[in-house]
DNA sequence: ATCTTTCCCACCTAGGTGTGAACC
DNA sequence: ATGGTTCACACCTAGGTGGGAAAG
């Protein structure tokens, strides 16, 4: 007999609701993008995430402030990604297009917020930060990365869990969050130079390029 | 009534065993220490761990290999630290002596390793490394470390735990390791300039004060 | 040919060291 | 006076960036 497990328990449970957006089973919890204009001025020009063999991070990174939960009870915050189409695309004349039947979506990989289980005290203290989650193509990927297929757009999902829900297989409490505005395409090389150019913008990592960009264009002024 | 969760479980059963330096209900579960030999060294000095406000790595590392685990079934693989005496201690004359009674242990945290949950092919797959613990001497810190009384002597302890049983509250299957020459003094400051040495030569965060002391003893050279 | 993936690299951020003086 | 603690600091390790060439 397998294991019951939290992970697979919720892979059993929540398999067949991949396509819902949302499942809310308490409505008083509530979860708030705390860096939505971010996430609003990528998904303006369809944000893309960079997927790896070895992993990559996610620009913009996901943080949500939550409210709602019970003080002293302890939660698992959890992350996954779903396909929210049957498509696979690709990148023409500045234009996202679609080009055929989407691969399958093998591996439904759960992120486990590292701060899990805390009391929700702890959860609501201050904005959750999802910025360590990876994003791998590599489909024999053994560090529990999540998975995705190239050239296909995902949805971020967030699942809060009472953590003695996981335990005693009560299936009632819990909950399921997605922002719209967190869609993006899985590319292995950056398409879409717009795009390109806000990540550089933006993320601090990214910083040595911001520099090299103003002097190749001061160099491309010697020219004219 | 206390929500009942893996951490507060544990700290209810096994508070009473805490000055038992090793409890095993399963003895096909066996730990070995990776780096013994580093360990012997330092413990040969007396190994000195500092703690601050906003928390300190232990050098040496704790670092084990696990066999014995079944393969399919999930584990927590969790660290903590037991006072091993009730003596405060102070280092005179380059000597550590007992200096009154202990002040109490009341802060019985606990260490989750971050790839728990994992089934026991993958905690077997590789050592086992805590790198990641931090030691503090903080009464009100908030941030899940593991908080110490200075100039007291710990011993850590390895707790290997079937997730199922820590959902279940089924006690019957858990297994405490420790492996004495790990034992420690905590200290806001080193006392013994020995383990300074021991730790500048082996901890790589430290190499810039490798040279430093070669540097210096260079410098004392020109004035014989 | 065209499209996609992989690899190494210079350039960054993040944060782990003991020091030595100040502080208590 | 003595013993213990704290803090800013220079010096490291670790690892997150996109670029650009090469490979598939």
């Amino acid at each position: 007999p397998p294991v019951q497990t939290p992970v697979n328990y919720i892979q059993a449970s929540l398999g067949t609701l991949s396509y819902l957006p949302t499942f809310q089973s308490d409505t008083s919890v509530k979860l708030t993008l705390e860096n939505k204009s971010m996430w609003d001025t990528f998904n303006k020009q369809t944000t893309e995430m960079i997927i790896t063999k070895t992993g990559r991070r996610m620009f913009p990174v996901i943080k949500v402030s939550i409210s709602g939960l019970d003080k002293s009870t302890r939660y698992f915050v959890i992350m996954d990604m779903v396909p929210v189409d049957d498509v696979r695309y690709k990148f023409h004349n500045s234009e996202w297009l679609a080009s055929g039947k989407a691969d399958p979506h093998f591996h439904g990989r759960f992120y486990i917020h590292p701060d899990s289980p805390a009391a929700g005290s702890q959860w609501m203290r201050q904005p959750i930060s999802f910025h360590k989650i990876k994003l791998t193509n590599n489909n024999f990927d053994q560090n529990g990365q999540i998975i995705l297929n190239s050239m296909h757009k995902y949805q971020p999902r967030i699942h809060v869990i009472r953590a003695d829900d996981l335990a005693s297989f009560n299936y009632t409490a819990f909950n399921i969050f997605t922002f719209p505005e967190t869609m993006f395409i899985a590319v292995t090389a950056y398409q879409n130079e717009q795009i390109t150019k806000l990540k550089i913008d933006n993320n601090p990592f990214a910083k040595g390029f911001r520099d090299l960009r103003d002097y190749k264009k001061a160099e491309e002024h010697v020219w004219i």
